[in-house]
DNA sequence: ATGCATGAGGG
DNA sequence: CCTCATGCATA
């Protein structure tokens, strides 16, 4: 069909021009965090226990409880705590705003305030060693079956109607506007800011529909955003913009970026009418980032952890990564990256 | 599409 | 140190 690629940058990436192929929806994937969801679902009468001072008990039992997945899963080839750095040799598109002038990161476009929630109920301090138990290695029997796509959400459209972690307790439930830019009034037309779920649901598929129909793909999206010249917005990258598409975002995240990516895309659907332009360019930049990896052994023992207590303290942090043979800060990090998942809209179980 | 990481802003 | 918005490197 279309002969895409029109105002899509030349160059990069190698597998922009790739039509599309599939997809009324989206591709749903993760059972694993279907697993990780209902791990982060405090079971209360646990926490009852939890909270009396039996840490110990329960990661007994929560590693016991990841421990009967672990029979059911498959060998892992992997090392524990392994990095690897690949280089890879693609050309990695980065936005570099066209001039050369840095573009110091983002001025944080939405950057809203927070007041965490900290609901502490901390029961650190007695701490025995509860990490005793931290079991990581375990082969495991045979079998693979880290499943990973299947799945088939189209959750409804419910997720509980806006929730902004802002201020209270609550993690949700509370409506506020994104001041940072775009936002404006609220007034239903226009559109941008509201808050409304199902509207930003419908909007994010609307969106992927419309942009494939472009033939740009998502890392363009993130690149020619910069071309808008909007104001604190610069250009963003092809994770953001899927992470958008498949509601991976907190909510306000997505509220804010909801009328930058509504400009994008009526600038470049009125671009593509009157033909031709000029595309980008950049990058040029190199830096490797290792990535470390956490093997499946120690992954289940975080959640296990996890389930029971999100908010480790330091010195907890410390002798669970000695135990499982991790960097602190690599544990420390894993914490706050599953806090933040949870927040995210798909998993937002509002209600 | 996602896992792990960085950094800004706030305590 | 946390939360959040984002991104690089990968699967």
């Amino acid at each position: 069909y279309n002969s895409a690629i029109m105002m899509s940058m030349n160059s990069k990436q190698p597998f922009s021009m790739h039509p599309m192929l599939h997809e009324p929806k989206y591709a749903p994937l993760h059972s694993s965090s279907e697993a990780i969801r209902r791990a982060c679902l405090p079971n209360p009468s646990l926490q009852g226990n939890i909270f009396a001072g039996f840490d110990e008990t329960l990661l007994q039992r929560a590693e016991a409880l990841a421990a009967v997945d672990i029979v059911a899963q498959k060998s892992h080839p992997f090392k524990p705590d392994a990095t690897y750095h690949t280089m890879t040799t693609m050309t990695s598109m980065t936005c570099t705003p066209t001039s050369s002038s840095g573009h110091l990161h983002h001025p944080s476009v939405l950057t809203s305030h927070h007041h965490p929630v900290h609901h502490h109920q901390s029961s650190q301090g007695l701490d025995g060693d509860l990490l005793d138990h931290l079991t990581p290695g375990i082969s495991l029997g045979g079998m693979g079956g880290s499943d990973v796509c299947s799945s088939s959400h189209s959750h409804a459209a419910h997720m509980s109607a806006i929730n902004h972690m802002q201020h209270h307790h609550h993690q949700q439930s509370m409506n506020m506007h994104p001041h940072g830019l775009g936002s404006h009034g609220s007034l239903g037309s226009g559109g941008d800011v509201e808050p409304d779920p199902r509207e930003l649901e419908s909007f994010a598929e609307r969106f992927k529909q419309r942009r494939i129909k472009l033939g740009v793909t998502q890392a363009d999206v993130g690149s020619a955003l910069a071309n808008l010249k909007i104001p604190g917005v610069g250009c963003l990258s092809q994770s953001t913009i899927c992470r958008f598409e498949s509601l991976t975002l907190s909510h306000n995240n997505m509220v804010a970026l909801k009328p930058i990516l509504e400009a994008w895309l009526e600038e470049a659907e009125r671009a593509q009418r009157e033909k031709m332009n000029k595309p980008e360019i950049f990058n040029g930049g190199d830096k490797k980032r290792k990535r470390t990896s956490i093997a499946a052994p120690e992954k289940r023992s975080l959640e296990a952890y996890f389930a029971v207590q999100p908010r480790p303290s330091s010195e907890k942090i410390a002798a669970i990564a000695e135990k499982l043979d991790l960097k602190k800060n690599v544990v420390r990090v894993w914490f706050c990256n599953q806090r933040q998942k949870q927040k995210r809209m798909k998993f937002s179980a509002t209600h």
